[in-house]
DNA sequence: TTCAAATTTAAGCTTAATTTAAGTTAGTTT
DNA sequence: AAACTAACTTAAATTAAGCTTAAATTTGAA
């Protein structure tokens, strides 16, 4: 199976990191960096799924790590892992925009557990692998897509540019993101594809009326959102 | 304050039910069950955008709820909240579909910033991201603005506009102000566009009677205010 | 090696946002 | 009240973002 799934670690200690990494593997790809100032930069310029974020760091501390991506607008499910265990650290930890917060010392099945929550919440899914929108559905293990039960034939970044869309439902998407996460930050192509390939995906989206579920935000980026949001 | 978030607590002990209810009522309208079975009612027939839900209930047990809650495919988060903290408990919890688990006994902060991040993930913001003047409610994360629960189309400096004012309410912003922060302090447009947006923000306004909101202060600029701060 | 499919580039098109300009209204000052 | 000024409104002109198509190029399977 083809892992979809990409998890930053951010660790000093490494033992812990590849340990952690270790029990995670089975569906996601690790990522690890063991120093704050590597950890916020691989989180920015790269794209993950999720960032498990350790607070004290050499170089930059865990919160202004995240406090730096947040203010980059960068979405990512965070899970603060940590020995501090002060209700203060918690309560800063998620004013800065955490998602979960677990201290150590720590089980690897509840680390394992929230993990797979907090996916799944953000739409990514480490067991089921098929993502629905509306009468959308992503079969993310053969690649198949249905619409209406009816499949439809996509290529290749056609696929995967429906995925990263269905992945990150009622968020915007702005062409950078969806370019650095499809391409690679590093192509050189000309970033226009995006605006082709969002073209031939609604074309073939246009016979089943799904089409518009790809909303343009002009200036910004892209968003698709359920039915019932609007 | 209109609350759009509902929260439902399934918690036996009615002292510590009413006491969640007390610390999320500042954002949330909150319901409460205070056994299994009428817990597992509310979940299914009426929607909620969060539930807490305690495990050892009379009637019906916790995990039995959520179970069958997500058999029902109601997907709102579920934060479990319970004196049981053994790791298999933990887990069992996270299987059955939870999104979060905190044990007994807890603080309040860590409870509401579980909460609010729970919220957050699931698109629906207690904070921050969406912001309310009256009944004009600017969605942050996908740009769209409604009134009076009406969906209203602005462009993108439309909606710069309007964020700007309310992010500053009850404050005046000069014209230069508003034209630095909206189209550049190096901006080789004629600043006059600012009463042009005006004008055209207003007339958006109009239909729904809250044109009268954005107040010109001549020879100041323009100031967004609270109802009853008039 | 050949061919078909996928990808990329380039160009022109469409639509909508933005800006300018000019006329109107309303408030201030004398 | 007249003159003056600031702010409002409208519509036309301009600009630009994004969409679409088709041709050119690359890739990879047979």
């Amino acid at each position: 199976m083809q892992k979809n799934i990409k998890i930053l670690v951010v660790e000093d200690d490494k033992n812990l990191a590849n340990n952690i990494a270790s029990f995670l593997c089975d569906f996601a790809q690790v990522d690890i960096e063991n120093d704050g100032l590597s950890g916020k930069f691989a989180a920015i310029e790269d794209v993950h799924d999720l960032i498990i974020l350790d607070l004290m760091l050499p170089g930059m501390n865990g919160y202004d790590i995240l406090k730096n991506i947040r203010e980059e607008k960068i979405n990512t499910p965070v899970l603060i892992l940590t020995a501090k265990t002060e209700l203060d650290d918690k309560v800063h930890g998620f004013n800065l925009g955490a998602d979960d917060y677990l201290t150590k010392p720590f089980h690897r099945e509840e680390l394992q557990a929230r993990v797979k929550a907090l996916l799944k919440r953000s739409g990514i899914s480490a067991d089921e692998s098929v993502l629905k929108l509306n009468n959308i559905e992503i079969n993310l293990n053969n690649h198949e897509v249905k619409i209406n039960n009816q499949l439809v034939e996509l290529n290749g970044k056609e696929y995967d540019l429906l995925v990263y869309l269905l992945q990150n439902k009622n968020i915007i998407l702005t062409k950078d993101q969806i370019f650095e996460r499809i391409w690679g930050f590093d192509s050189d192509t000309s970033i226009t594809v995006v605006e082709v390939y969002m073209s031939n995906l609604r074309k073939k989206l246009r016979p089943s009326k799904n089409d518009y579920l790809i909303k343009t935000i002009r200036n910004v980026g892209y968003i698709c959102q359920d039915e019932e949001q609007n």
